[in-house]
This record gives structure tokens, C-alpha cells and sequence, in this order.
DNA sequence: ACCTGTCAACCAACCGGTTAGTTGTCAGAA
DNA sequence: TTCTGACAACTAACCGGTTGGTTGACAGGT
């Protein structure tokens, strides 16, 4: 038997991943999620403290990773809906994990780490409209809102397409 | 005391929304229901067979509802988004039975009356375009996503407002 | 010898659902 | 009008199983 802290929490969030993103936070079940990791239930509780330490630091690095993996594009903000929209469909498990982070806890709590990356996006894109680069027609923060919320269309609708969402984003910023 | 089935009913109904609406489905506690109705546990079971039959049925009720409440505009999309976006945001409760319902239950399980009131949503849109009326930038059903998807930004960004929601909806359909 | 990661066994609380029995209501007989 | 019997509405108590969480013993590396 191999004895490594580090790959046995591992072991810990991939499970979660999964049941955390198909059962939500309530419906999750701890000894499920000990078993599919191939761990005891009890290694839980030593890493991560309880059911909700568990959820909470496996959504901070997921959110972490996509927020690396997908960087924003000023310039080309249908491309970016566009990109989130295509990471999204590939990986539903984080938007799942999100909803029902946001469902249980509401707007507040969220994530240190997610509101600051905003903010820097919020800068980013009103930049980009001070040097007249894209519109003006909507202040920087409802753009991000807006361009955000069409990537999350995959969530919503059933055939929702990745040209659907950047063709939405398009219009949304034309002159 | 009263005997009254369907005031019985009604009240567990009621106590169901703000129970359901507050902690999905999975964390909903039967006895808390039963508890906040005034109503014995058992007479979930006797009218509604379970939890999750309970759950269905609220969510069918408040569904014709909204339905009946936000009736479709094609000539004024804008109009009818920004109208559905005040009815979500009024009424937050009916949106989150939605999200805990679709997350549990993936896009399949759409209760019936919803998915026939798409249609003829969609059909009205097609019936617009064809005569002139609106843009036909975006195929009928798409477009019918897209509006719906843009009246719940309510429950996606905190600082959403109507204005918001109105003129991004007038920019979708814009010639 | 001594940490430290691991685990089986355990616990109290809780959960959805059932049941045997009680009570209010009302149609219809007297 | 009054009584009554039958049924629907209702209830308290209970049940089997499950839950998140704990702990004491043990094994492996140093």
C-alpha cells in the first residue's frame, strides 16, 4: 500500500467531482464518494473537514482552472462566449457544481478568487471601450454580465451551439 | 377542526414552494413541509404519493401559472423578455423549483404543458418572421431560446435589471 | 520508538414512508 | 328535526434504513 496525502485528496475531489456535479450538495452522499475514491470515509474528514469543506475547495479549484484555461479576449468577445460555451459543454460538471453552489448559498459567497478575475475582466473590457476598440453601448460590467450569461446557454437550452451564442455576442456589440 | 381536502392540499402546496424553493429537492425535508402546512406528514403521502410527487405537481401549478401569467408577444419581443424578467425576479421561487428541477432531472422530464407552450411560442415567432414583422436573423426556435435565456439573467447576475434585459433583447432581433 | 496516514467499526440523529386507530362530516332513515 | 352509520380526513407513533461524523487500533516509513 502506498502512503501519499497528496494523491489520496486527489483521489477525494476527482470522486466528488462526480458526485457533487450529479447529486448537488444536499443530495451528495460522503460514503459513496470515499468509496468511488477507493479511500475511507474518514480521510474526509482529516482533509477537508466536512461535506461542505469538500464541495467548497473542490469548486475553488475548478473555478480556478477554468479561469486559466479560458482567458478573456477584449477584443474578440464573441470568441470568448464562444470559447466559455465550448468549455462549458465539454466539462458540464463545473456549471453544475456552480448552480447549485449559487442555489444553496446565494449571490453572496462566491468564490475570493472568481469576483477578483471579474473585476480584472471589467477593467479589461472597459479599456478596450475607452480606446473605442469595441461599443460602448453597454457599461463594462453589464457587457461581462451579458457575454458571460450567453455562454452559460449550453446549460440552459438543450441544442444550444457554440455559433448561436457568438452570433448572440456579435449583435449584442455591434455598432 | 376543518376537514377540508383541497384547503389541505393547498396549504401543503404552499408550504411545499417555500421548502422546495429554499432547499431543492434532495435537502427538502418532508417533515418540515408537513410541519409549516399544519398538516400531518402522512397527508403527503395520501395526496401526492411522495416527495418527489409533491414536487411535480407544485412545480406543473406554478408552470401554467407563469404560462398563463406572461402571455407571449411576437411583435414586442423585448417587451416580453423584460415582463418574464420582472415575473423571476418578483417571484424568485418559481426559478429555482426550475434550476433544482432540471439539475436532478436533466432536460428530459420537462413537464408537458411547458414543452407544448414552447412550441406554439415558437410557432407564433415563426408567423412574425414569415410575415415580415421581425428580424429572421435567427431561426424561430433559437430565437425563442435566446429571449427566454436573456429573461433569466434575474437569477444569474445580482445587478441585473429590466432596462438591461430589454435593450439586449432589441439588439437580438435589431435589422 | 514515534509520528502519521489509514481504516473498520461504531454512533446518534435523521429520513422518507407506513399503519393502526381516531374524529369530523353529512346523507338519509326514522 | 334528530339520530346514526359509513366513509373520508386526519393523527400519533412507529419502522427500517441511511446519514454525516467520530474514534481507537494498527501499520509503514523514518
Amino acid at each position: 500500500m502506498v502512503r501519499d496525502k497528496e494523491a489520496t485528496k486527489a483521489k477525494l475531489l476527482d470522486a466528488a467531482m462526480d458526485e457533487f456535479a450529479q447529486y448537488g450538495i444536499a443530495g451528495a452522499r460522503v460514503d459513496r464518494i470515499a468509496a468511488k475514491a477507493g479511500c475511507n470515509k474518514a480521510m474526509i474528514y482529516a482533509y477537508f473537514g466536512s461535506k461542505e469543506g469538500l464541495f467548497d475547495e473542490l469548486l475553488k479549484i475548478q473555478i480556478d482552472r477554468m479561469i486559466q484555461q479560458v482567458p478573456i479576449t477584449p477584443d474578440d468577445l464573441p470568441g470568448y462566449a464562444g470559447r466559455l460555451f465550448d468549455s462549458y459543454r465539454d466539462q458540464p460538471q463545473l456549471l453544475r457544481l456552480a448552480a447549485y453552489h449559487r442555489l444553496e448559498n446565494g449571490f453572496d459567497a462566491i468564490p475570493a478568487a472568481e469576483a477578483e478575475a471579474y473585476r480584472h475582466k471589467v477593467e479589461a473590457i472597459g479599456r478596450a471601450q475607452m480606446e473605442g476598440r469595441i461599443s460602448a453601448e453597454f457599461n463594462a460590467n453589464d457587457l461581462l454580465d451579458m457575454v458571460v450569461h450567453m455562454s452559460i446557454l449550453a446549460f440552459t437550452t438543450p441544442n444550444a451551439t457554440r455559433a448561436l451564442v457568438e452570433r448572440s455576442v456579435s449583435r449584442l456589440i455591434a455598432e
